[in-house]
DNA sequence: TTTGATAATCTAAACGTTTAGATTAGTTTT
DNA sequence: AAAACTAATCTAAACGTTTAGATTATCAAA
């Protein structure tokens, strides 16, 4: 694999000379080197050493990308961080950057932030970080470039791109307020999603603004990821005054409400609501089609690899949070609360 | 940030000395000074830089990917690239490699391929790269290490994982005739695939085994992304003597057919048996749900990462191509031939 | 011509590591 | 007490670039 100094002697000229023409440096060379160096270079298939450019020019053109859930390869079979990666792969290529997966799993801050320094990304692109873990402080005290999704980071002075949960939060109860319905449930997501409490205090503010208590053990604490709230779901609408609507934390939750819902007999939206968050690809897939909080995962990802991209650009520049709307998409899985 | 030459002073001792302590280098060290010298480099929060590493020994542990379809990015969003590229993580993060996207859209060899030589990975995996592009051709003559994806590359003296699509659709084809159907027709997936002639000559063989010929018509060339095959299938449901099974070259395309059959009022599978490929996630949502061939994409994803790593390891070891079985999903979509 | 200015090219240091080989320190052996 | 090892550490080159500053070539003006 041939270097600039191949390049160099191929052509009869120094490698200084050899690199201002190939970055087509401000410094003048006549157009006969010129071309002949760059035909020298075409000969051999030169490219340049990304390690050697990066290592004197302190930057490789790429972003880093890390999920901070446990187990980080599954991240791409969720719908959620599928959506988000596909946005920032858009933007990175929009500016010419590669995406680098850190791809080893997070011990503590002590054994795993080092890594993340080694420079081989300009910056870092931090997803959904769980709150009770020191992945958010290891990595800030890192001094990296960092723009985070989902995962609250303004205390270290870290701009994050994420839904304005507490907004979609209200929207959610106030639609199923607005169909009448008075006992209403919330199935919410991991303890340690910085999302879960926002929603949840949001839906529970709805409630006392409109003038409502929420019941008893009607709100209880799930997985964003659908694995404990089938039985949840299950034992709430097993009581006897169970809820007429839930507003889930997000869609996989109302998908398996839809099936514990379905699997006891009670139809949806006749005799329960039920209203997801996300909007994921298979939200409307599912029978009946689910009503939910649709979140711009696509934008979301690529406004967070843009602002990284700029924080790069220009460290010092203060960038602001952003925080993106989500939008009440109205399907089947919520009606008006049947007289009772 | 620190740099070793830091790490050497606060510790009192030459560069030399902290790389062979913090390398665990073959040469000998004073327990005092390897205590002093770990200390300081913990002190100083110091982390080797990637690059310069990289550099000198010629490895970055990490894997590069490259799609090869139009636009990189949506990959993501697809269920079958999506799994590909989490087995691929998997693997990845199992051998300690991080996993770089290029995302650089493919223009041609001459323009294209030369970044891929800059040895920021150690090796490429390259992912359903069209027959009508260079890019299979471009890149193996790069001297990389490679290994494919759904892209035959033996020619090439590159290794390829992939499904059996042969068996597959070989499989798929005797289902249907099993059950008793003999006017099939077959919608395939993007010209420019390489499994869509594998699968379709397949079919075509099957049919004849069994003393039959595919009726006029009744093979048609789709896209994998399911974005043509709804008018296709309509046509065709709309002819006369329309068939009564169909081979669909994959799940996006058998869930468009089950679209156009609902909407024309055809009833699946009584009037209509459909066969997909791929048994992506959302197989199993449709209704009726899609009888398919199951590829077990996480298992290629991480088996040609695994060869990836090992021809890295041992470059002038041969390394076989791997050709996965798929199975039979016997789900709703198909059903006994109707007696015309 | 010589001088000065400018254009073109080159030399050498720097980026942050690893590692072969040299040097020095420390311990046996004679 | 010198010789011969071995252990511990160091020096310096190498990896492949970029770039500031030095040098040389070219040419117009004096």
């Amino acid at each position: 694999m041939s270097t600039i100094t191949d390049v160099a002697k191929e052509s009869g000229v120094s490698i200084a000379t050899v690199s201002t023409v190939l970055n087509n440096g401000t410094k003048p060379v006549r157009a006969e080197t010129r071309l002949r160096v760059q035909n020298a270079a075409r000969r051999l298939n030169y490219h340049p050493n990304a390690m050697a450019q990066g290592l004197v020019r302190r930057r490789m053109n790429t972003l880093g990308i890390f999920f901070g859930v446990v187990d980080s390869p599954v991240v791409v079979s969720n719908p959620y961080a599928s959506a988000i990666l596909q946005g920032v792969l858009t933007a990175a290529a929009d500016t010419s950057n590669n995406l680098t997966f850190f791809t080893a799993p997070w011990r503590c801050a002590e054994q795993s932030a080092a890594a993340f320094r080694d420079r081989r990304a300009d910056g870092l692109l931090l997803i959904a970080a769980p709150t009770d873990s020191d992945i958010l402080s290891g990595l800030c005290s890192l001094g990296l470039t960092l723009v985070t999704i989902a995962t609250p980071s303004e205390q270290f002075g870290i701009p994050s791109v994420d839904v304005d949960n507490e907004l979609g939060a209200r929207i959610a109860t106030e639609h199923l307020l607005s169909l009448g319905h008075t006992r209403i449930a919330h199935l919410s997501g991991d303890a340690n999603m910085a999302s879960v409490p926002v929603r949840r205090d949001a839906f529970v503010r709805a409630m006392k603004n409109a003038g409502l208590v929420v019941p008893e053990n009607c709100i209880q604490i799930c997985r964003y990821d659908g694995s404990s709230s089938y039985e949840i779901a299950r034992q709430m609408l097993l009581k006897p005054n169970r809820p007429t609507a839930i507003f889930a934390g997000n869609d996989a939750i109302a998908m398996t409400i839809l099936d514990a819902a379905r699997d006891l007999g009670i139809s949806v939206p006749r005799d329960l609501s039920v209203i997801g968050f996300d909007d994921i690809v298979t939200a409307s897939m599912t029978n009946p089609a689910l009503t939910t909080l649709r979140q711009p995962l696509l934008e979301i990802g690529e406004r967070a690899a843009l602002l990284l991209v700029s924080r790069i650009q220009s460290p010092e520049a203060h960038q602001d949070s952003i925080m993106i709307p989500p939008e009440l998409v109205i399907r089947e899985s919520t009606c008006t609360a049947a007289h009772s």
